[in-house]
DNA sequence: AACCAGGACGTGA
DNA sequence: TCACGTCATGGT
């Protein structure tokens, strides 16, 4: 067993699964793995993917709990609203211009997109759409074993002496992947497994990196 | 008051 | 390719 999976294995044990990605009216849902339900709860992981960018949760929540008041809460509603309007609404998430805007081109993607699963490639292509959104959507809303690699991730990694300080995201990613597949085999597995693995690291690490010096009382 | 948040883009070397 | 500035609100 490598130390990547003996992570993995203490951090599920310390805090369990995380029921990740989280909705606006039923929020987590721990072991339940049966998810996205529709096209509506697609979208929403998707738009959520692109308002947490380097923004917390807590804060995409307020937008997406405004939306979801004027019944917007789906690309349809969003895509007839005033732009103003739009902006307005996701501010508490901030860099609402731009992500405003980022939304409307994910937007006229998932349009086209039909029912598909998109591709990696293509997702890179949506003008706000970069490595660690596109993985995340992928990851989440399309169930692809697609390792998501953010600052937690590097920062974790880093302290473990694992990764070098200028590791690149996709090479992070890759040595993730390739560490898990190693002893993950079974697809539904591994699936579930970077799903829980990205929600734990996020969740340990707002405990213990998110503040300078990064990992005290870190327990890995 | 400084620093960080479940990053990505545009620019110049 | 990559280092750097910019985007913006909100919590600690």
């Amino acid at each position: 067993m490598n130390k990547i999976i003996q992570i993995y294995k203490t951090l599920y044990e310390k805090y369990g699964t995380q029921g990740w990605w989280p909705f606006i009216d039923s929020g987590y849902h721990p072991s339940e793995y049966d998810f996205p339900k529709n096209e509506n709860q697609i979208f929403e992981i998707c738009l959520g993917v692109i308002l947490t960018q380097n923004t917390t949760f807590t804060s995409v929540v307020k937008s997406l709990n405004t939306l979801n008041a004027m019944n917007c809460l789906d690309y349809k509603a969003i895509k007839n609203m005033p732009l103003d309007t739009l902006k307005n609404t996701i501010k508490p998430s901030g860099y609402f211009n731009q992500k405003a805007n980022y939304i409307l081109a994910f937007i006229d993607f998932f349009e086209r997109l039909e029912d598909k699963t998109p591709t990696r490639e293509e997702l890179l292509a949506i003008k706000g759409i970069g490595p660690e959104s596109a993985d995340s959507i992928l990851l989440y809303a399309y169930n692809q074993p697609e390792f998501v690699v953010d600052a937690y991730t590097k920062r974790l990694l880093l302290h473990a002496g694992l990764i070098d300080e200028k590791a690149s995201y996709y090479a992070i990613k890759k040595f993730m992947e390739s560490e898990i597949e190693k002893e993950v085999k079974d697809r539904d597995e591994l699936l579930i497994c970077y799903q829980e693995f990205h929600a734990l690291i996020v969740a340990h690490a707002k405990l213990f990196y998110s503040k300078k010096p990064y990992g005290v009382g870190c327990f890995l």
